[in-house]
Order: C-alpha cells, then structure tokens, then sequence
DNA sequence: TCTTGAATGAC
RNA sequence: CUUGUCAUUCAAGA
C-alpha cells in the first residue's frame, strides 16, 4: 500500500459514506460532518498536498470523559473532522492489508467478526473437553500500547515511509488538557479511528505465537482466554504466556482477574457457559 | 429484495 | 462540540 492509495477517489468516498450514519457532530475545528465533502472540495488539495510533502499536522486533540447508558465512565477523544476523516481513510486501508495477515483467532473489531463467533469458538473448545481456561486480562490496554513497539511492528509491514510518518504522527499527536498542550508518548487514542486496528497490529505477533504454540484460545481485544484440557497444561500456557506479554508486548496484566479457571460457569463477553 | 433508523452488546 | 471499530436484534419504508 503507498499513500496514493488511502487518496483514492474510492478510498475517499468510502470515507465519507462512513459518516453519513454518524452523530453530525462539529470537529474541534468546527466542521460539521454533513459539510466535510464540501469542506474538502474547496480544501482537500492543500491538505492533502501537505500530506505528500509531510507538512501535514495533525490538530490538536481533547479528551473527554463520558458516561455511557450502563453508567460506566469511558474516555474519548475528540479530534478535528478533517483529521478523523483523514484517518479514517488511511484505517480503510490498513485494515484491508493488515486483516489478511491477522490470526483467525483474533475477533474483535473486524468485519464477520464480533462476540458471537469468539463465543461460538470458545464453546467448541470447551465440547472438546478443554474445559480449563487461562483468562489474561490487560491493564488499560490502549493506554499502554508502547510507542516504539508499535512503530517497529508496523515498519514490518509497511514499505511506503510516508504511510508510517502519517500512522506516526496519529500515534505522537498533541493533547488539549485542561488548556495545557503536550504530546502522547504512549498509548493511542482512545476512540480513535486507527485504535481498534493498532491494538490487533500490536497483538499480531503474541497471536501467531500461540499458535504456534498449539493453544486453543481466543482473543477479542485485550480480553484473551486459552483453554486447556488439564490443569498442568493450563499453568504452563499462563505462565509462558505471561511471561511474554510483560518482558515482549510490555503490557502490564491486570493480575486481579488474571488466573486460571474452570471453564464452567465462567463469564466471557458478556456470555456465561 | 433492497434500503434506513434505533436500540443493545463487546472492547 | 458524546468518540472509535465491530456485532446482534427489532422496526419501518420503497
């Protein structure tokens, strides 16, 4: 994939189409959503000719803390809509490449994927009698996604440099914080448009290892179980798998719902076996 | 047979 | 000026 591509007129027009069943929020930049394709006709060239010259920058972002309908508290990230219009392209792309490449293991956040087959999967495990499950569960998972992890993850797979300069400046943008601005260093954007697709990016490599490794497990987001016929075989999938989540990913575990189980009766996404 | 919208669920 | 990627369900319309 070079940098053409994400400026495809497809490309572009996928982009916006995503919008259309969107809140018609204004961006911090106060473009509506409903007039980002005008606002692009009259703009775009410049924009995107400072994309392929790398003077692009990417505005300034501010997170804010909601509550959701069940009274959870989350965080989100609010960004200029040319901005997430931007990157929203370049995601379309990413994804079409990077999927292909992806474990079949690995449900969430992509297209035919979802609970209901990491479940279905989950279940067939268990029928065969790996009733024993490992459950890895990670602190503040995109908040902990290291910078120079993810960078050299991505340098792997990516030949046109001014794709990763782009992916780059995504992951390095400045916050608005309370009037103060500063740079991320770690972690990507919460509700960010390429977050989702990250993260599988960043957990590719652990996926193709437990594989490798034989583990029947599934993963969907930071949520991973791994199901083992006996108790032995469960305690040394948890510790090999650990170990390598904190020394390689350099992702904390949450060692409070971290452990081994039987299958029974456990809770995952939101389904009890 | 196709479309659109709303509500819910996971992370 | 309530974000993101998905999934499911229902309803309505042509």
């Amino acid at each position: 994939m070079v940098l053409e591509d994400v400026f495809s007129d497809e490309n572009l027009e996928e982009a916006f189409e995503s919008f259309a069943d969107k809140h018609d929020s204004h961006g911090l930049d106060g473009v509506k959503l409903s007039e980002l394709r005008a606002y692009w006709e009259t703009n775009g060239k410049k924009i995107k000719e400072s994309i392929f010259n790398g003077t692009y920058k990417v505005g300034a972002v501010e997170q804010r803390q909601i509550v959701n309908r069940k009274g959870k508290k989350r965080t989100i990230s609010l960004m200029n809509s040319i901005d997430r219009f931007i990157f929203r392209a370049l995601y379309q792309k990413m994804a079409s490449e990077w999927e292909k490449q992806f474990s079949q293991y690995s449900y969430a956040y992509q297209n035919n994927k979802g609970v209901l087959t990491a479940v279905e999967q989950a279940a067939k495990y268990m029928e065969e009698g790996k009733d024993w499950s490992v459950e890895l569960d990670i602190q503040n998972f995109f908040d902990n996604i290291n910078h120079s992890i993810i960078i050299s993850k991505l340098k792997a797979g990516i030949e046109d440099v001014r794709v990763l300069d782009l992916l780059i400046a995504y992951l390095t943008c400045t916050l608005l914080d309370d009037h103060v601005f500063h740079q991320m260093e770690q972690g990507v954007l919460q509700g960010g448009p390429l977050s989702p697709l990250l993260a599988n990016v960043y957990m590719n490599e652990l996926d193709h290892y437990m594989e490798k490794q034989g583990y029947s497990f599934c993963r969907f987001g930071d949520d991973i179980n791994i199901y083992c016929s006996t108790y032995e075989e469960a305690t040394v999938a948890f510790s090999d798998v650990t170990a390598r989540m904190e020394k390689i990913e350099q992702l904390p575990l949450n060692h409070g719902k971290t452990g081994i189980f039987k299958g029974i009766n456990r809770k995952y996404l939101g389904y009890r076996f």
